[in-house]
DNA sequence: CAGAAAACTTACCAAATGGTAAGTCTATGT
DNA sequence: ACATAGACTTACCATTTGGTAAGTTTTCTG
């Protein structure tokens, strides 16, 4: 017997997957209303305003993609086991939740109002992965680079290839899930070599 | 003595900027007429509707894009002085004209109506890509990979790298010139340790 | 210089958008 | 049974938006 979903979190899947996959402006409340079978004033008894519910979208975006890479990356795991776990994990969430990771590109890139806590939030985990980076890096384990530059490529490398099904398609790749899973493994090829110490 | 340049090139210079920068839906006539001092009328007087616009826009960017890759790449250079000439040119275009590559990324995540030339135009340039690419495996001069998922993976590694200010900002980095210098370099190294075939 | 085409502007307009005000229905605790 | 608070809906509203119609000025041409 399935319990009713509250309003309150139908709102939020749906507009974490508008906001993510079509972006800010393009949807209208009028939109996620009628999608939710709902009133738009419904939707603004809940949050006070549309920014309000970009807040709390991004808020919900944020515990989505750290709960998705906590749950992967093995603590204990060292060197290049560690990277690949979390790069299965991002192309796992590009599978299943594009909207999750669409987000977080608007966000960064249009850095507006809202953005604060997601920067913060973004600003801690990258903090930690600079730091792993950089025990490998004294440890021989990876190739020496400067670790923010290098984590740079890294996420771009990662979150372009999960994110940019048009350019899989300009390159005569269907994205459907079998290219998915192919392009998670030659991205880690791909990293493996960049990275790894001789 | 400057030759005043005619209205329809300032208006696409506009909105190329503001598209490519802040995106279709959140750029509107009015805004574009007002940063011009003319009228929004007169900006469909050139253009008959916002969507043509667009596409005169993407054109433009198409074009932009198109003559500072072939400008920067020596026909004759081989190997990874090849990349190298790309991936220069690219963090050139990305400091010099932002707007250029925000429009290539925002056609080729929406892909619309209008993104049909531009799909092309990036079809033809991969495809050249993908053979030039393939020449050098089989050279032995590059690593074995597939070659359409070592080019996404490089293409969104610089293209990600080149445009997105806001995660060099989380990595503590201001995405000055200095930076974006830093940047490209370490770019370079990051994809020569992954082409390189030992 | 006449006149026509090009390059605009002023004046509108219908639809969409974010938001307010006020009412309705329903559950709940007293 | 009844007030009360929560969860909505119906009814509006001001602004913004893309777009049309009709005039006006400038530029080119015969």
């Amino acid at each position: 017997m399935s319990v009713p979903v509250p309003t309150r979190e139908r709102i939020l899947d749906s507009s974490l997957a508008a906001f993510g996959l079509r972006g800010y402006d393009s949807t209208s409340l009028d939109d996620l209303a009628s999608d939710l079978g709902i009133t738009k004033q419904a939707i603004l008894y809940h949050f006070s305003s549309k920014e309000h519910l970009l807040t709390a979208t991004i808020e919900l975006a944020v515990r989505e993609l750290g709960s998705a890479l906590a749950g992967a990356a093995d603590q204990q795991a060292r060197g290049i086991q560690r990277i690949e776990d979390l790069v299965r994990a991002t192309f796992s969430l590009a599978a299943r939740r594009p909207e999750v990771l669409g987000l977080v590109r608007l966000v960064t890139r249009q850095g507006g109002t809202a953005s604060g806590e997601l920067a913060s939030a973004m600003s801690v985990m990258l903090g930690e992965a600079v730091r792993f980076v950089e025990t490998e890096m004294v440890a021989g384990r990876f190739r020496r680079h400067d670790p923010r530059m290098l984590l740079l490529a890294v996420y771009s490398a990662v979150v372009g290839v999960a994110t940019e099904p048009e350019v899989m398609r300009a390159l005569g790749l269907e994205p459907d899930l079998r290219s998915l899973v192919k392009a998670r493994r030659e991205t880690i090829e791909f990293l493996r070599a960049a990275l790894i110490a001789d």
